[in-house]
DNA sequence: GCAATGACGCTCT
DNA sequence: CAGAGCGCCATTG
């Protein structure tokens, strides 16, 4: 009960975590998007700051969220932008010129949200 | 306990 | 159409 904040890797996080899990493979998700099934909206940020906590070899698909540009978020170690792009070209997600992926094409479209859908939201 | 940073998003200019 | 600024919250130093 209690206080506990749940900050454990499986704790509020967790409700980030099980909503990237559930991008089906092929597919990819907006920070934001994320955040808003999680019941975080606009709290885009944390939701990279949650993957970031996760690691490259998490269980987690992280590789298929982006940000809302359609391409994927500079790193601090070089190359990794190429690393994710690799991960979601192999599940058939093409990039255009610009590094960009068609997210109105790719993006993933939950029909029923994780949370409730308050009243079929959307 | 305060200050700064960060795998973002949206609006304004 | 492009660039810059502000907001949001959690983690780290």
């Amino acid at each position: 009960m209690g206080p506990m904040r749940e900050r454990s890797p499986d704790g509020s996080y967790g409700r980030i975590f099980a909503v990237v899990r559930r991008i089906p493979r092929g597919r990819v998700a907006t920070y934001g998007q994320v955040a808003q099934l999680a019941g975080l909206a606009g709290h885009a940020r944390q939701v990279g700051y949650a993957l970031h906590a996760l690691g490259a070899e998490s269980p987690v698909p992280w590789h298929r969220v982006i940000n809302a540009r359609g391409g994927v978020s500079p790193r601090s170690l070089p190359g990794w932008e190429r690393v994710q792009r690799d991960l979601l070209e192999r599940e058939g997600v093409r990039f255009d010129e610009r590094g960009c992926v068609a997210l109105d094409h790719y993006r993933w479209r939950p029909r029923r949200s994780p949370i409730s859908v308050a009243g079929g939201a959307r």
